[in-house]
DNA sequence: ACCATAAATCTACGATGTAGATTTATGGTG
DNA sequence: CACCATAAATCTACATCGTAGATTTATGGT
């Protein structure tokens, strides 16, 4: 294709299991993860789909070097005289933020963590440290990191694939509701019918306040 | 293979959709989703692989078919004189009783629900009604609504996939905590350390019960 | 001069989803 | 009774996928 088989001159450049992977990333990026198979993501790169295998064992190495890479983007923010609340939050942003650039990802990135990945660590220090600091006992930290990580991987997934995410799903579902009959669902035509699309869409972190406020009962307790 | 082709006499029984989809979920249970291809369940039929094909458009219809069904298999609880906690607490129950019944395919189920399913509504309304018991504004209903199912999907996708759902991963991650430096991670040290693993594991509900606290400090305001 | 070795290519295999043509008998119609 | 559209399945075939195994080519070390 590209290169001819053989051992490479000296300043030829060479493959890399890092081009391979930012590659990748770049086609599961644009073109959705059903997309990346070792022919398409060979083509790419200009290379015979065999020559990924030098890098890389097989295909779940590959989403797994993908994963890899997409957390070592993620730095846990580091806060000066911030509040345990300020730090829970800004640690959300970050998450956020991080799953938000790859949105194709997330089903796998969120399946395929391991527990033993440095960010992983990371974050469990971090967060232990912001709510022992807010005064909470230890199952009551390991209670709140839980949810918060739990809320954290629910809410991504749901913005990628459920309701949320793309903005006509708004109208469809507001349609829906309004035409089945009326006392069918009393309770959620009373409370959309109070509400606009914009109320709705107006702030993503209202769920995480609410979590913030449940660990606030336990710091005065 | 089972039968001949030819049209069906009539007292012969032919193949069905919900005997096909039964029949796939049955395979997802227990042999895993990578198991599951339309010539395996063929097979298993004892049919034609393109017999099925007769029922169902595509792969992708079969999928979304199995879900269809396990969702149709969810019941909201109907329960008289009980406080809306006691009212989300059921519902928790039922929901993770219903993805621990196919552990196999929630990730597939929670990343393909349709806003549109009967089975969401039910729930939405049955979220909704309980909130507004408990005295919340609409608003407020909503964004509780949205934090407790999505709390619930993170949780069903960690107990499916991450440290969770496993025992020994429990172990692994003690002894990786212990082998780290002391220094590195002292907060999770400390949290870890004055807990063991019983503890832990004891209670599914105590995120939940978390999350009704941040609820009651609505209620009260 | 020789040769183990590195990095790629070429070839080939089995599995998958599924399009298209074919088989077989049925129940309705002239 | 003859005929035929139609239903439910099968058979055949194709493109695509992941990847095992053999092959090519040049390198740097002995």
């Amino acid at each position: 294709m590209a290169r001819r088989p053989g051992r490479p001159k000296s300043g030829d450049e060479v493959l890399s299991r890092e081009q391979i992977l930012a590659t990748a990333l770049q086609i599961v990026d644009t073109e959705g993860i059903d997309a990346l198979s070792m022919r398409r993501l060979a083509t790419t790169l200009g290379v015979d789909p065999m020559a990924i295998y030098r890098h890389l064992p097989d295909k779940a190495a590959l989403m797994d070097g993908m994963v890899e890479v997409v957390f070592s983007e993620f730095r846990v923010p580091r806060l000066e005289g911030v509040d345990w609340k300020g730090q829970v939050r800004a640690f959300a942003a970050s998450y956020r933020a991080l799953v938000k650039s790859h949105p194709n990802l997330i089903v796998y990135l969120i399946t395929h963590v391991e527990a033993s990945a440095p960010a992983v660590l990371a974050v469990g220090e971090y967060l232990s440290t912001a709510l022992v600091q807010a005064g909470l006992a230890p199952l009551q930290v390991v209670t709140a990191t839980n949810l918060i990580i739990d809320y954290l991987n629910g809410f991504a997934l749901g913005e990628s694939s459920g309701m949320l995410g793309k903005p006509e799903a708004y109208q469809n579902f507001y349609t829906l509701l309004n035409s089945l009959p009326a006392e069918r669902y009393p309770s959620m035509r009373a409370v959309y019918g109070a509400l606009n699309e914009a109320t709705l869409q107006a702030d993503d972190a209202r769920e995480l306040e609410l979590i913030l406020a449940g660990i606030e009962t336990w710091v005065c307790a």
